[in-house]
DNA sequence: TATTAAATGATAAAAATTATCATTTGAATT
DNA sequence: AATTCAAATGATAATTTTTATCATTTAATA
């Protein structure tokens, strides 16, 4: 279990018990949409108020502390700032998972085709994991 | 100004004026938000409702007449379901972009090395466009 | 431990989306 | 061309999602 309070200083956040926890959940579920946090904060804190988790992931957002992570035809998922990478989004569990890829030759023929000046590239790669293979 | 209303049908949808007139619009802009559409659409018909500017999203997305575009940062956009491509997102206009992009190489790799059956991949590149690079 | 800016919780407000239902209409049939 | 009927529309209510407000509490610093 690692301790964030430093780590959210560093980005301009007190380190709040409710902030340490929503930290914690980020980083041990890796991705999690903002209702299943909000139900995973209320057995912790059985008073934290729906406002706190809003205003807590858009700051961090702001931040740079987490990141977005929007999946075609499903909810949105939130999780720490990485290293950049790819996004395998799983269509019956609706779990992500994190997949290093890289796309330098993509952007590389993007740069030379169009006349975009390239920031980031998002993938998500849409499928059926693993576990749901079976079954 | 192509006329949509067999392919309307061939889609199980009924050819009205204003499904005619949002396909239009989809074809012309290329890619619209949902209120952008709304707005446009009022320009039309001074009284179309915005439940039918949703109904005939929702539904014409089920009928893959249409498909949605979920931009990193930025509401989602709308176009007409064609062949597989990739899009770039401009982060000042907000305008978004069609590219074709052969992702088979990418896909491969993740099938090698993941245990995900893959459905399908969605890369959004955002950037300046050609325009927002002056100015 | 005192101070203060920031965070929290409760709740209202706003924005986005969906549901309901009476009325209208597209399109198939006669 | 008139009839029929399932489906679409528009108006609006209801629901869901997100943001704003503000009194109270608390983390961090002195």
């Amino acid at each position: 279990m690692i301790n964030y309070t430093d780590i959210l200083r560093e980005h301009n956040l007190k380190a709040t018990p409710q902030r340490l926890a929503i930290t914690n959940e980020l980083y041990t579920k890796g991705h999690v949409s903002i209702e299943s946090l909000y139900e995973l904060m209320v057995k912790k804190f059985n008073s934290i108020s729906l406002a706190t988790i809003y205003k807590n992931i858009n700051l961090m957002q702001k931040n740079s502390f987490i990141q977005e992570v929007k999946i075609p035809q499903a909810k949105s998922v939130y999780e720490l700032t990485k290293a950049s990478h790819s996004h395998l989004a799983c269509t019956k569990c609706l779990g992500v998972e994190d997949i290093t890829i890289d796309l330098n030759v993509i952007i590389d023929t993007i740069t030379k085709t169009s006349s975009f000046k390239i920031d980031s590239a998002n993938l998500v790669v849409s499928g059926i994991c693993k576990n749901c293979q079976r079954s």
